[in-house]
DNA sequence: CGGTGTTCCGTAAACGTTTACGACGCTATA
DNA sequence: TATAGCGTCGTAAACGTTTACGGAACACCG
């Protein structure tokens, strides 16, 4: 209907010219260029997208692949929130960002796969990485520039951002063993997600340096969820020495955690210390409020795009940074449910 | 790299034949058929999409327009929970979803139109519609298919699906009246999205049902966060006539009305009563409880998808409905927050 | 055996862009 | 004046599909 065919006939000139013109090309008149910039806002014309990107082999398009199903109802909003940071870095470099959910009966890395062969996107941000992921060894071979959101067991030249376990998992370590803590317990998720491992081996790095080994039997794997919070309490109840803290992975967590602490008729911050890791909304309405870990989703996002943007060619000389990888910090705020009372015991 | 001429070559056939073996034309031969699709899955080949959208005028993707920014930071999940359930219909019928996010700084207005002229997308899902919006008349003119997640009050004949704003502010003020309340405040947002304006008048024919006309000085504009619960609540106290309830339309209001309720030494439940309206995780953490309204976001999700197909030709057949106007329907989650105690006064 | 129909496949023209290439007119220089 | 260079523009070929059209091969029927 409103090809570039019928603004160039209502200028009188070609194509080619309008072409060059709309694309900022230097060899053409400004005049001209006026005329057709001008024109174009009026005809309101927009280059159709499957055309350019079938002639240039780019679609001008990045893609971020989220996992849904699982994460929406806990009321958990941190792809959201970093969604809008990553958008607002592409949308300046006029680059779309289309949110790719990936639902949980399919497997992840045939979708990339699919994703990719149809050239859907340019490129593409993975969050959720596995400790083995298939998506990266293909999308490393296959060239397709991508950054990950976490860090992977699969090793390759590829940019990653990541939280800051470690740096999360000492303080919270430190902040307990200074509280007179030994006996600490770790939620991890139950499945291969990566985060879990890097965790892990964080908290047991920060025990270490106290001189405190793990007692594996404190290591509990659940989902991460409400319930799963609820399997950990119900789990370190049943132990026959039962451990005084607990630094747990998801914030949903607590909530099960703290149901199953009442039920015992204790209380967490008196009988058990918790840390959670990262703040949500609901942390300060726990009772007693949830110690956790702060960070801006929408700054993370902005990282997160500036990465991607920095390990593609094409953006080479805007973002000379190369391919990073980042450890993204957390601030912790304090609350109630690792109250210094708990030490005494 | 890999085309259908390459998978073409391979066989000895001609790319037409392959084209009408993989799309399941009639006209070839079933053994042909099946040489080609097994070649087709063992080059890995896949059509690419610039190519077909080109050709055949449809992308086969769908967009999800959301407005990101504001929602993110306070903990909001809707979004992520209806395109859940998006998501689920539309990959029954081989369309992407693509999530398009419209910074607050965008006209959302102007971005449709981009996204459409660019041919990003076959149909539309736009949500948080406004009272007047412009994006409606676009597409309505454009005649692109589109469906609305809430009411607007721009006349035509596209389909929409919204809450059951009527069911909950009746079941919402005959619980307080019933409980002897007569001063009702409503708490609504600032901006005009349009959902305000259907909620207020909806408490309005429902307190009319009981005789009560609504004070305008009860009706309270506020921005949809915590902030503006409380304001809300400051202004309410500020009132020489002061409510003995509230009804809020976004439940992050209920976090600030509570805090400033606590601050001027009231109590919540006992002070002034308090109707959320859709319930989040953190409704069963206030104290005391908000008395809310539930939903599936993953069936609303679908129902959306559903209807938007059945707003396109394409798909009459699948699904026979046309045009749907549909209100979805929210059940009662009682908390502490309009304990009937308040009534005595 | 001619005619008609069916089944299957190849050919080529679109779809809307971008861009390499060459052409044209003009100016400056030798 | 001839020539080179520059600025500007038109021409046409791609990009990877789908699909209308026609043709070949074959079967069937009168």
């Amino acid at each position: 209907m409103k090809g570039i065919r019928q603004l160039a006939d209502r200028l009188n000139i070609s194509i080619g010219t309008v072409s060059r013109a709309l694309n900022g090309r230097p060899d053409v008149n400004e005049e001209t260029r006026r005329r057709v910039l001008e024109a174009a806002a009026e005809f309101g014309y927009v280059p159709n997208q499957s055309g350019r990107s079938l002639r240039q082999g780019s679609t001008n398009a990045i893609g971020f692949m989220i996992e849904s199903g699982n994460s929406a109802d806990n009321g958990d909003n941190f792809f959201l929130g970093v969604v809008d940071g990553v958008h607002s870095v592409l949308s300046r470099h006029h680059l779309d960002l289309v949110v790719l959910p990936c639902s949980t009966e399919e497997d992840p890395a045939q979708y990339v796969q699919r994703i990719v062969a149809r050239r859907l996107v340019d490129a593409l941000i993975i969050s959720a990485t596995h400790r083995k992921d298939a998506r990266i060894e293909f999308l490393d071979k296959a060239r397709i520039p991508f950054i990950a959101l976490g860090r992977s067991g699969t090793k390759g030249t590829y940019p990653w951002l990541d939280l800051d376990f470690e740096g999360v998992a000492n303080r919270a370590i430190d902040r307990l063993v200074a509280a007179g803590h030994r006996r600490i317990a770790i939620g991890v998720p139950s499945n291969d997600i990566n985060l879990g491992f890097v965790f892990l081996d964080a908290c047991k790095a920060g025990l270490a340096r106290h001189g405190i080994a793990l007692d594996p039997s404190l290591v509990i794997r659940a989902a991460s969820s409400e319930q799963g919070g609820y399997q950990i309490a119900h789990e370190l109840l049943a132990l026959p020495e039962q451990p005084t803290a607990v630094v747990l992975i998801y914030e949903q967590m607590a909530i099960g955690l703290y149901r199953r602490i009442n039920e015992a008729g204790l209380r967490v911050g008196r009988d058990l210390a918790v840390i959670g890791f990262r703040e949500s909304p609901l942390s300060r309405f726990l009772s007693p409020t949830l110690t956790c870990f702060r960070m801006s989703l929408r700054d993370l996002g902005i990282a997160l795009g500036e990465s991607l943007l920095a390990s593609m060619p094409a953006y080479a000389e805007i973002y000379p940074q190369g391919i990073v990888h980042k450890i993204w910090p957390m601030e912790l705020v304090e609350g109630e449910s690792d109250a210094l009372a708990v030490a005494g015991r």
